[in-house]
DNA sequence: CTGTACATGTAATACGTTACATGATTCA
DNA sequence: TGAATCATGTAACGTATTACATGTACAG
């Protein structure tokens, strides 16, 4: 249940409408909580009935301008500080790495050598992300700095495990020669 | 819909029923696609209605025994060389990163040190883990110990960034002095 | 003979994705 | 005046979680 949660957060920086909304989550929200168009104008309807936001002006085209209230505000503290979260994570990728001893060394090293470039797209990405924002720094976007340095840290311990992981398998069978680095 | 595919995965290896199924799920895949007991059989009857498992063997208990079919094999294969891996992930944790400017300095701190915390203790879990496998090694779960190689790595990194990120902010106030270390 | 583990299934509910559907304003 | 952007909403479908529901076999 947690667009519910980031919706109240964007609000609590500054109110606006779901199609605001809808480009934060384009940009800078995509890549840790993804949401649909249709998803927003729904939980923001349902935040509403629930009190948690208020629609605080109507513009043109019928926008609405949606605000936190203090509920809205309560609840997101309460969320933020006494709710564990949930660290538990589906990755589509590594499943598919306990499967690939159903395929030939060679296809498993194909697969990993792509996963290690896709990472390193990724990174590259990021990196440039990065810069644009410490050029010209966002007062608002700081505690998302620190979240695009765990992508940067990320997709670099992911480029890195790739690349190991596709020297492990080695032309002579299907078993991988597991010895991990010193840690 | 890759459920699915990690239960044809397993199957691949070795056949087995259900509740054979679900322990697996519960020890090895618990982390990287988790899923209940009713998930599981449901989907094991669809993919028997689909052709991709069958019916082997029938035991006490109503106990069933699935194993792969040709289709089945050919659709595992199809899914790990030609479909795309959905590389996007969700992380309720990073998200609550975006909105530590909610609360305080001291609580913002606070909220890193603990996430600090639970990648601390997720590490040392895995590398017993990798202690008891890398003893006693499982032919089978070759590429397993790969993935678990990510997982130490992932824990390793979450731990360093969140004292990373925890040091950012000052008691200065909400400002973190974002000065990533050089790379 | 009793508790634990084995074993399977369905129903209700919630959440997420895709597609459909509509219309107003602005700018070139 | 036509295209792009702004702006909101609903419906259908698929997937995931939780709870309910039931029964068998085996070990101590």
């Amino acid at each position: 249940m947690s667009l519910r949660h980031a919706v109240l957060g964007l609000l609590a920086d500054r109110s606006g409408s779901g199609y605001d909304l809808l480009r934060t989550f384009q940009s800078s929200l995509a890549n840790v909580w993804p949401a649909t168009q249709s998803q927003l104008y729904t939980e923001l309807n349902r935040l509403a009935d629930a009190g948690l936001v208020a629609v605080t002006a109507e513009g043109p085209r019928g926008r609405k301008e949606y605000a936190i209230t203090d509920a809205g505000r309560t609840e997101l503290h309460h969320w933020l500080l006494e709710v564990e979260p949930e660290r538990q994570r589906r990755s589509e990728s590594l499943l598919r790495v306990f499967f690939l001893d159903q395929v030939t060394p060679e296809q498993g090293r194909t697969y990993l050598e792509r996963e290690g470039r896709a990472a390193a797209a990724a990174h590259q990405g990021m990196r440039e992300l990065a810069e644009r924002i410490d050029a010209d720094p966002d007062p608002l976007a700081v505690y998302g700095r620190l979240a695009l340095e765990w992508g940067l840290r990320f997709t670099r311990m992911q480029q890195e495990w790739a690349q190991w992981a596709a020297e492990q398998i080695t032309e002579r069978g299907p078993q991988p020669q597991v010895r991990p680095p010193g840690h």
